[in-house]
DNA sequence: TCTGGGGTCCTAGGACCC
DNA sequence: TCTGGGGTCCTAGGACCC
């Protein structure tokens, strides 16, 4: 355990929305909807005026609608603007430590032991406070709200306490009086299931969970949930800040507007899923065995049927017939109200394109030839490479698009396209590395 | 006007192998 | 006659997070 609260969580205030209030002045003081606006949508965010009446995230936006006043704007999601704003804050949490994980779009953990800092109380808290100024100025008026504490845990609990805008640093050895109060749905990993059955048994606030007996928690919860549980309640967490994981699947998924039944046109839907699933596939240079079809019915219950291939593959097509086969044993009688398609069980490269490792001049690079610690691609003769700037779009041979997230000393951190709502993998390469160019703005920098 | 879309992790049962 | 165990892989479903 740590005895200093070296650890920040940063999540930004209502994010979307924010960002749309800040572009559109007139929305500023209103209730502003972010989120599906057509018949099956739901809240991705409400504003905090939006919240006043009840809007909450995951709340279909019909519901919303009942809630909230007339005045309230509506709005479908701009990721490419959002995007861009997490760029800009990532950045500034970049200059604070190397060790930063994203979490999402709009929170990320800081491992402020990583860096060189005034790690007491006083240094932390004028360090955030420094922080969320410099995040206000450079996003044009989207705030963060920012705990520090001794875990994770503690925290994303503290950045949690006063939010908007808020400022938390939990004293080191004051996590427990801080956690004790609250209700136990204040805990990553309780969630409706979980704090239904806790309150069955009486269990309401953190104090009540951890006086619950770890005999008990496993027979409630199971090994893995039960012990994380009893663990949590205690404010024990070790977690490390881990600044890239590897992606262990990749999906694409669409709920229609009304159901469908119809075999050939859920047959074109997949298709098009499929060929999304195995363009992102590419573009992140990876390859899966197993092809998942996930199915959702009228009334909500969700099956999901996979089959694994011997060989990786990254194929839309391959993926669109393994889904096909999957969907025919399917009953779609009654009409299907989501259709979806993954892929796991992923390596880096696809092994079956056996082409590539013969042929020199094939477009995809040999499974020995990876990026980690490999030779230097050859020198350069021309001039030095470009002056990296912070945001910048760049690309790479083999990683696709990405976008610039820090340089300096000669070296140049990369962020790639990840999934669209969260951050793709780092990586860092030499300033000069031919590999990487600028790129032109990708198709999804249009306005809106 | 009921319930998006992208993920992660865990459990449990059956097949299969030694 | 009667029913070993452990490990791994695969499949399906569910809880949870942002």
């Amino acid at each position: 355990m740590r005895t200093t609260a070296s650890i920040l969580h940063v999540d930004l205030d209502a994010m979307f929305a924010g960002v749309e209030q800040r572009d559109k002045p007139s929305l500023r003081g209103r209730p502003v909807i972010v989120g599906g606006i057509g018949g099956r949508g739901v809240v991705a965010t409400a504003s905090y005026e939006a919240r006043a009446y009840g809007a909450r995230s995951a709340m279909p936006v019909a519901e919303a609608r009942r809630r909230c006043p007339p005045g309230t704007a509506y709005l479908t999601p701009r990721f490419p603007a959002y995007r861009r704003t997490s760029q800009v804050v990532m950045g500034l949490l970049a200059e604070l430590s190397p060790l930063v994980e994203p979490v999402s779009i709009d929170e990320a953990y800081v491992d402020l032991a990583a860096g060189d800092h005034d790690l007491t109380v006083a240094g932390v808290t004028a360090l955030a406070a420094g922080l969320k100024a410099r995040i206000a100025a450079a996003t044009g008026g989207v705030t963060g709200s920012v705990g520090a504490g001794t875990s994770k845990l503690v925290a994303k609990i503290g950045s949690d306490l006063h939010k908007p805008d808020g400022l938390t640093v939990v004293v080191p050895g004051t996590e427990r009086d801080r956690m004790y109060p609250l209700p136990v749905t204040t805990l990553p990993g309780v969630g409706p299931a979980t704090a239904e059955r806790l309150r069955r048994s009486g269990v309401h606030t953190v104090a009540d969970l951890a006086a619950v007996g770890p005999a008990d928690l496993l027979d409630w919860f199971g090994q893995a949930h039960g012990t994380a549980l009893f663990r949590l309640a205690r404010a024990d967490d070790n977690r490390p800040v881990v600044a890239e994981r590897e992606t262990k699947s990749v999906s694409a998924e669409e709920t229609f507007s009304t159901d469908i039944a119809d075999r050939s046109r859920l047959g074109t839907e997949l298709d098009l899923l499929a060929t999304q699933v195995g363009g992102r596939l590419r573009t992140a240079g990876l390859s899966g065995r197993t092809v998942t079809l996930k199915a959702r019915y009228f009334d909500f219950t969700t099956i999901t049927r996979s089959t694994t291939r011997t060989q990786p593959t990254d194929d839309p097509q391959v993926i669109t017939q393994a889904a096909r086969r999957l969907l025919a044993d399917v009953d779609v009688t009654g009409g299907l109200r989501l259709l979806g398609v993954g892929v796991s069980g992923l390596t880096e490269f696809a092994q079956d394109d056996l082409l590539s490792l013969l042929d020199p001049a094939a477009d995809r690079p040999a499974p020995a030839g990876d990026d980690s610690g490999g030779p230097e691609p050859a020198v350069s003769d021309t001039p030095a490479g470009p002056q990296w700037r912070t945001g910048q779009d760049v690309c790479h041979d083999e990683h696709g698009p990405g976008w610039v997230w820090g340089s300096g000393r000669g070296r140049v951190t990369v962020r790639f396209e990840g999934p669209r709502t969260a951050p793709g993998p780092v990586r860092t390469f030499a300033a000069d590395d031919r590999r990487l160019r600028p790129a032109e703005p990708p198709d999804w920098t249009g306005p809106g």
